[in-house]
DNA sequence: GACAGTACTTGCCTGCCAGGAAAGTATGCA
DNA sequence: TGCATACTTTCCTGGCAGGCAAGTACTGTC
């Protein structure tokens, strides 16, 4: 079972869509990344660094033909921290569910 | 039906706790908010403004024999709000959920 | 009446971080 | 040689968060 942990790295609202669409895709394409989360190149590039660096991704350098291609995939550590940090979004929202009944919740 | 809405407002995590604690507590009195938080006074009170100045809030100052108290609750606006974004947040994991299975997801 | 305390609020400043633009790198192709 | 592809890195800007300290308003004490 994962633990909650509220991780702040993949909080952050661009984070969060890469590594949700990470999750989702196994190895992922750098511009379909670019495309889905509506970054420049520059911004995902260092948004992919950061994860790297946190050991939450592998970036897969390969070619095809000549063409250089990056993808990108949640390693299992990645995995587990957006496991983890979702678990603590659900704690969140389990705490505060008693009253999340828009219309009819005035006292 | 709570339509999903991704609100950075609400997203941002301190934010993202003072509201969540606002579902569950109806008025709620600063010092409380502040030591669930663990914010300074002045911190806190920017955030409430904040959240007021978006309409989520409703900022209640009275008095408890001569001295102010000042407390807080949800609007139905910020309640919706909080709703919409947990949608949101939802439908992200939805969309990854297939995938966040840490130690046996491996390919 | 002066001073201290409570309960915030506001102003000032700092630091971080995100994202865009543009230049750089490496390689291939015409 | 020059242009294109596919990123990466550098530089810069803007926003926002939080701490500290001063301000405000009122009370309580001596």
């Amino acid at each position: 079972m994962t633990q909650p942990r509220f991780d702040e790295l993949i909080h952050a609202p661009t984070r969060l869509s890469i590594v949700s669409l990470l999750t989702a895709t196994d190895w992922a394409e750098f511009k379909f990344l670019r495309d889905q989360v509506g970054l420049t190149d520059s911004a995902l590039s260092k948004q992919l660094t950061t994860l790297e660096e946190a050991g939450y991704v592998d970036i897969r350098k390969s070619f095809i033909g000549k063409r250089p291609r990056t993808s990108v995939r949640l390693t299992p550590h990645g995995q587990q921290a957006f496991a983890g940090h979702v678990a603590a979004l659900q704690q969140i929202v389990a705490r505060a569910g008693l009253a999340v009944l828009p219309e009819s919740a005035q006292t």
